[in-house]
DNA sequence: AACATGACGGACA
DNA sequence: GTGTCCGCCATGT
């Protein structure tokens, strides 16, 4: 197995409950940029075995990328039952629900 | 080895 | 805001 695939398994598994973070956000944390269609083969290949909560990892546009359907209503009920709000069209608000790593490292800055 | 495929991202019209 | 195009890169044919 890769040692993308088990960094983007550890940067999953960290995204605290209540918060969301994008495909290409996993991809950077698990240091490397430009790798976020495998964070979506990870995803796929390995979020029932690994237990991972695939269903904090949302599209760049903070919107759920499933296509509209039973996968798409059960992320967004996942979502609602960890307080984020989701709008019908699988919008999220990133001011308030987008994952931020670490802030405190710039939260007194500018 | 060449080619198609993705729960994607960014740039641009 | 929407739609298109192209880059990305591990996997499966």
């Amino acid at each position: 197995m890769e040692a993308f695939t088990l960094r983007a398994i550890r940067t999953i598994r960290s995204i605290p409950a209540g918060r969301v973070a994008t495909y290409g956000q996993v991809a950077r944390l698990s240091g490397s940029p430009r790798a976020a269609r495998q964070v979506v083969r990870v995803l796929v290949s390995c979020s029932r075995s690994h237990g991972l909560p695939w269903h904090r990892v949302v599209g760049a546009p903070c919107r759920i990328a499933l296509p509209r359907g039973v996968e798409f209503d059960f992320q967004l009920a996942l979502l609602s039952s960890e307080g984020v709000e989701v709008s019908d069209d699988g919008t999220i608000e990133p001011d308030r629900f987008l994952w931020r790593p670490e802030p405190s490292a710039f939260f007194f800055e500018a």
